[in-house]
RNA sequence: GGGUAGGUGCCCGAGCGGUUAAAGGGGGCAGACUGUAAAUCUGCUGGCUUACGCCUACGCUGGUUCGAACCCAGCCCUACCCA
């Protein structure tokens, strides 16, 4: 069952960029390994950022090996300094539990259920005694040595505190901790976690005397070098309180073209040859975005389920397809533009459209919302608002007398419904 | 503790007594062209206001002045150098 095809399709699915002992591991992978990959509690979601790490957890079972996923809760508390250039403020243990406890709910929920290990790393680190620390764990890390990380070299100008200087320190300790516990052997994680990561590999030959493997998968830069992950509203959460699915969707179908196969590759569970198949409909048809459209439903039905997955395609099919939305079925596309902001208005006393855009969030402010207008970026149920023009809702605007649709620009639109219909 | 250079809008960065809501660039938003892509071109990018206009803003607090981001004083912070 387990299988050293693990690493061939990392390496094809771009997901491996170091591994800190190749060969040894690929023996190791003969038989059935366990791996494990460390979630920061620093919100209260997580983002399509830590989609990488959970698919290359969910790959790993799929090749038959055991996955142990880590919440922060213990070294969330202290601060991970690597790649931040700056001290980071310290969250209250409560919030720190509190982000745990609903970052566990999301990992399950794309991992195997009945394959996944969690473990919060509070467990044993709140434990610990300032003196078990310091005489069983710190006594095998030398200053120079951990003064050489880059995650700590890099901070010295700028400022680094002795807490978050002892991180590698706890997050070595998880390993063995692991190790000991569930006979894991491999820790996976971005390559920016590389230092932190080896550290645990000595740590665990030190204490337990067994060899431990490292493997990074490369970060993510889009292909025009924007930060990955990011939209105008700020990140892509899983959460979908906090990143609707039609906006989670969207984010995917607008991923530029040189990126489609290499996010089909990451973020999908489609196989080779699927992917493929994909890839060369694509360089057909560009104009029809089949990449596009296939990346974003397997990605979406992972994340939020296929239920919201179809209201979202059909939001999406109403907005895009260039249909005359006053002819469209009303229950349809109510049903189908639930998850956009939306506002209830009452018929007698309908606010000024500028109002209306700030309460959906579609403009900052009235100001905003008036140079909107005056761009001509603005649209009325699919029908673009003349530049300059200051329109005023009134009933007609309402498909079915319950209904409005305001969109901004091409992408971005909230609904106005009636209040009580 | 001493010295030097600094702290300007989302970021970088010009301005160094009035014409400065503050050059320029980046980023962001929108429009055009396409394919809900990229590239390119164009417009916008503090808030309120139908509008005249009003308010808020150049580290903080005071002061000089008819008038201050710009001058003065004190304070805070940052970087580098010396103890």
């Amino acid at each position: 069952m387990p299988t050293t095809d693990l690493i061939a399709d990392l390496e094809w699915r771009g997901l491996l960029k170091q591994c800190s002992d190749l060969e040894a591991l690929k023996a190791a992978l003969k038989t059935q390994q366990t791996f494990y990959c460390g979630f920061d509690p620093t919100a209260d979601s997580l983002h399509i950022g830590n989609l990488l790490p959970l698919m290359a957890l969910r790959r790993v079972q799929e090749h038959g090996h055991k996955a142990i996923a880590i919440v922060g809760g213990g070294t969330g508390l202290i601060g991970d300094p690597s790649g931040k250039a700056n001290e980071r403020t310290l969250n209250t243990p409560e919030t720190v539990a509190a982000f745990v406890k609903r970052i566990e709910v999301q990992i399950r929920s794309i991992l195997i259920p009945d394959k996944t290990i969690i473990e919060d790393n509070a467990s044993w680190i709140c434990k610990l005694s300032a003196v078990e620390l310091l005489r069983d764990v710190g006594k095998h890390f030398t200053i120079a040595w951990m003064l050489a990380k880059e995650s700590v070299s890099a901070r010295l100008e700028s400022g680094i505190s002795f807490t978050e200087f002892t991180y590698m320190i706890l997050q070595s300790y998880d390993f063995v901790v692991l190790n000991e516990r569930h006979g894991c052997t491999v820790q996976i994680g971005g390559s920016d976690q590389w230092g932190n990561m080896t550290a645990g590999i000595d740590l665990v030959r030190k204490l337990r005397g067994q060899q431990t493997f490292v493997v990074t998968f490369p970060l993510i830069t889009t292909s025009s070098g924007k930060k990955f992950g990011k939209s105008e509203a700020g990140a892509i959460w899983m959460d979908p309180a906090k990143t609707s699915p039609y906006a989670f969707y969207q984010f995917w179908v607008n991923s530029e073209d040189p990126d489609v196969p290499r996010f089909l590759r990451q973020f999908t569970l489609l196989s080779h040859i699927e992917i493929e198949a994909i890839e060369t409909e694509h360089n057909a048809r560009p104009e029809l975005r089949s990449g596009h459209k296939r990346l974003a439903a397997e990605v979406t039905r992972m994340v939020h389920g296929e239920e919201e997955l179809q209201k979202v395609i059909l939001a999406s099919q109403a907005l895009f397809g260039g249909a005359d939305l006053a002819t469209a079925d009303v229950s349809t596309l109510i049903e189908a533009t639930a998850s956009a902001p939306s506002t209830e208005v009452d018929l007698a006393n309908i606010p000024q459209v500028a109002d209306l855009l700030v309460t959906l969030g579609l403009a900052t402010s009235k100001g905003d919302a008036g140079r909107l207008m005056k761009g001509g970026g603005f649209y009325i149920n699919n029908q673009q608002v003349d530049a300059g023009s200051v329109p005023t809702l009134s009933a007609d605007h309402f498909l079915g007398g319950r209904l409005c649709i305001l969109r901004k620009g091409k992408k971005s639109y909230a609904t106005v419904r009636v209040a009580g219909a």
